[in-house]
DNA sequence: GTCCGCATGTAAGGCGTTACATGATTAA
DNA sequence: TTAATCATGTAACGCCTTACATGCGGAC
């Protein structure tokens, strides 16, 4: 059912364990102290997630120096790579926000610069889309259904994806500049 | 266990009952029909929830006209008054902003501008407060640990929270605007 | 010698998700 | 009469949440 296998916490530990070797402690330490703590709260959900991970063959623990390091395998880095390439729909920003923009904060991984185009691309054109929705939903029900805390609540939401919009436009330009002829050269 | 008893899905249900007493196929319809959808997703859901509230004398079904409708015992509405009475913590803009968005939504059912008011205030005073923590890890972090990916996925809260903080000062000039002349008259 | 941070878990409980099922009425 | 809409559910499953529990090592 469903089968969505790795939760969204199961891909934020795919893409932390990806970026360093870890250990459980250590991922832990990474959402307490940063904003990704929106993906977790303490070890009842990390330890389990990190089992399954486990069990998926998608990570495995190396002992190091007396620590069991988490590291992902081939099969984990595919996964990984696959979540990461995946356009992103209205849906999914919609039900998710946070997953979304945790994949992106993930495409550095990659190192290629038009897949990170490609998924601000995609992540316009899901934003604009319930954007869309909502300002329909506004022209439809104002002048009677609504009232004005409802409006000004929905507007809200319009506002926040007017801004993500606009987030996208900017990081689009940031990573242009950042692609700039050094890297340029090197890539091609 | 943490005994936050009805749900956000509860208290969406009790807020729609509250407007105008309706079937559990009608509350489905709004979450179908209105950007409220996000706080459910078919039946599965809602009618588990609804028998919950009606156990717990929040919620009656009254048969009228061969239908059976849900309205608010006034338990219920206590219930309902007192969640929409609380002040917005910055945890509870973080943790569900949809919740505290529906609590701005309802607001309207108490009539009174004042309290409307004061929730923008203690919203205005969480969104910053988060706002200003994101602020505080980009700063600490950047020119180190973060990638660029990162700081752009953090620059994308902080634009949402800034979008937040705008839209509450509008929704301030819009309900004082519409407390008037006319309605101060008729409060006073 | 005590406290704090490292490090790793387990147990109970609840809620939402998906998917399946069923019937009545009304419109084509 | 066949399809859609109204109307109401159940069952399996999984995941997160909260809370409890434990042990080691270093610092003060």
């Amino acid at each position: 059912m469903a089968e969505e296998f790795p939760t969204t916490l199961g891909f934020a530990l795919l893409g932390l364990a990806h970026q360093e070797p870890r250990t459980g402690y250590g991922l832990r330490k990474v959402f307490e102290t940063s904003p990704m703590g929106r993906f977790s709260s303490s070890p009842g959900s990390i330890y389990p997630a990190l089992r399954k991970l486990e069990e998926a063959g998608l990570i495995e623990a190396r002992e190091t120096d007396a620590k069991a390091l988490y590291h992902l395998t081939p099969k984990g880095k595919r996964t990984l790579v696959g979540w990461l390439g995946r356009p992103v729909r209205a849906q999914d920003y919609d039900r998710d926000p946070d997953a979304v923009l945790l994949r992106f904060a993930f495409l550095d991984m990659l190192n290629e610069p038009a897949r990170t185009i490609a998924f601000l691309d995609s992540f316009e054109c899901a934003v604009a889309e319930n954007l869309a929705a909502l300002k329909a939903f506004l022209d439809s029900a104002d002048g009677g259904t609504l009232s004005l805390h409802g409006a000004l609540a929905v507007e809200h939401g319009a506002a926040a994806h007017e801004a993500a919009l606009a987030w996208a436009r900017r990081a689009r330009r940031v990573i242009a500049a950042h692609t700039s002829p050094a890297r340029r050269r090197a890539q091609s």
